[in-house]
DNA sequence: ATCTGTGAAGTGCTTCACAGCT
DNA sequence: AGCTGTGAAGCACTTCACAGAT
């Protein structure tokens, strides 16, 4: 089970040798964070500022300036010694690693509430991921226009999605339906998927898959509330205050 | 900048003291698998499953058997040598040691798209989490019932939060309008938030703050494409074809 | 005979700290 | 004098591999 998809369309600014091995090697944290130094540069750029150092950008990313200098360091060295970084060079440098110089069609699937609000993102975050595709089992769905886009049957995703050139599918079906369609999507030639369902999807090694998982994000913080309250329990009993005062040394 | 809860209403079963060494010990990403294994084993339990071994866990789960078991080792010894571990045992101790046997109430703050979608789930993702406040500026929404709440403004997010013994807070409001929420919501006493605004929030040491980021997501997705391409423009200059096999070695 | 629990080895990410450029 | 870029040290998570329980 492989793509489908031919290797004709690159239409991306292709990368040097050099940024080729770097691409590769760039940590997966790394990555996550250079969307963020990204944002926060491009916020930058609005105000007119022109030139930032690790410390204040590293502090802007809420990251430390190490890590953020490191993070840059894996995608080439255009700061300046003594000065900082041209925000502009850095923004630019940073859009073509993360491939953004390509503009990446979006499908949804399953225009519930999620799908629903997803969809009406319209340009999905941050421009460069226009939804070009929504899906549904629900036949008095199909056919209506949600954020400007008609909904198609779920059936016709393999079509579809082959002519529309979709290169993200975001799953946001209740749990039961979400593995076959991921089954769909992969065989209509996908090979990114965003799955919102609380499910485990089982995908060939050619697919990405990210998950959004809001029942383990609360548990993780329900974890923590947890331990804080434990935490104070134990801390009264060998009399530490709530705001961590000794009282009784 | 500190809680003003009080430390009266810990209404969780209270951790063994070695539980609680362990709770400290436990590696944030297993916590997170934690959450995952709980899923899957409900599942199992409704399927009338009573015991399950590493390895079948571990592939529900997707992840490998070895790291399952340190996983479940950091939360004790639960498991049969040579049998495996009993389904509603396991879950019982994973939700002890996630909290989960406290509720949890839920604020969710802007109720734009991404608002209503999320509190028209209701009791949030999987039980024990019951939403029990919306907060939005817009005043033709105060009052306004969704998913069965009313709209408070977000003027009122401190008493309200306060009265409602709100202990996580979720944040859905355009970006500008993130930073100020949360402030309110810490001042309010809420240590727990999840944020959905494409902000990096500022919040003191004892407040915890989990992210979600479309737009990171997107864009990790968007990397993986990119490199993807490139891989495969490289093989074809090394002579590999698209499916892997060497064309001219 | 089988499957768990875990030290120990391995891997990868983070932080330090400073050489080197402007 | 200031700030980047980066080897090297440190730390955390993962995987191995096997002793030990049933």
């Amino acid at each position: 089970m492989a793509s489908q998809r031919g290797e004709g369309e690159l239409t991306t600014t292709p990368l040097e040798p050099a940024d080729r091995e770097r691409a590769r090697a760039i940590p997966e944290a790394a990555v996550a964070r250079l969307a963020v130094y990204l944002r926060v540069l491009s916020g930058m750029v609005d105000q007119g500022v022109t030139t930032i150092s690790s410390e204040e950008l590293s502090q802007a990313a809420g990251v430390n300036s190490a890590k953020l200098r490191k993070d840059l360091s894996y995608i080439g060295s255009y700061g300046t010694r003594g000065v900082g970084y041209d925000v502009e060079v850095l923004v630019s440098h940073i859009e073509r690693i993360l491939g953004l110089t390509r503009k990446h069609s979006v499908a949804v699937v399953g225009i519930g509430n999620l799908g629903h609000a997803l969809a009406n993102y319209g340009g999905f975050p941050g421009r460069g991921f226009p939804v070009t595709a929504l899906f549904d089992v629900d036949e008095d769905l199909v056919g209506v226009p949600v954020g400007g886009i008609p909904v198609n049957h779920i059936e016709d995703i393999t079509t579809v999605c082959a002519e529309r050139e979709v290169s993200i599918g975001v799953i946001a079906t209740p749990p039961p339906a979400a593995q076959a369609v991921c089954d769909r999507l992969v065989s209509a030639g996908v090979q990114c998927i965003l799955n919102f369902a609380p499910v485990v999807l089982q995908v060939p090694d050619n697919v990405e898959v990210r998950k959004v998982d809001l029942a383990v994000e609360m548990q993780i913080l329900s974890f923590h509330v947890a331990r804080r309250a434990d935490e104070a329990a134990n801390d009264l009993v060998n009399g530490i205050g709530v705001d961590g005062m000794v009282i009784r040394p």
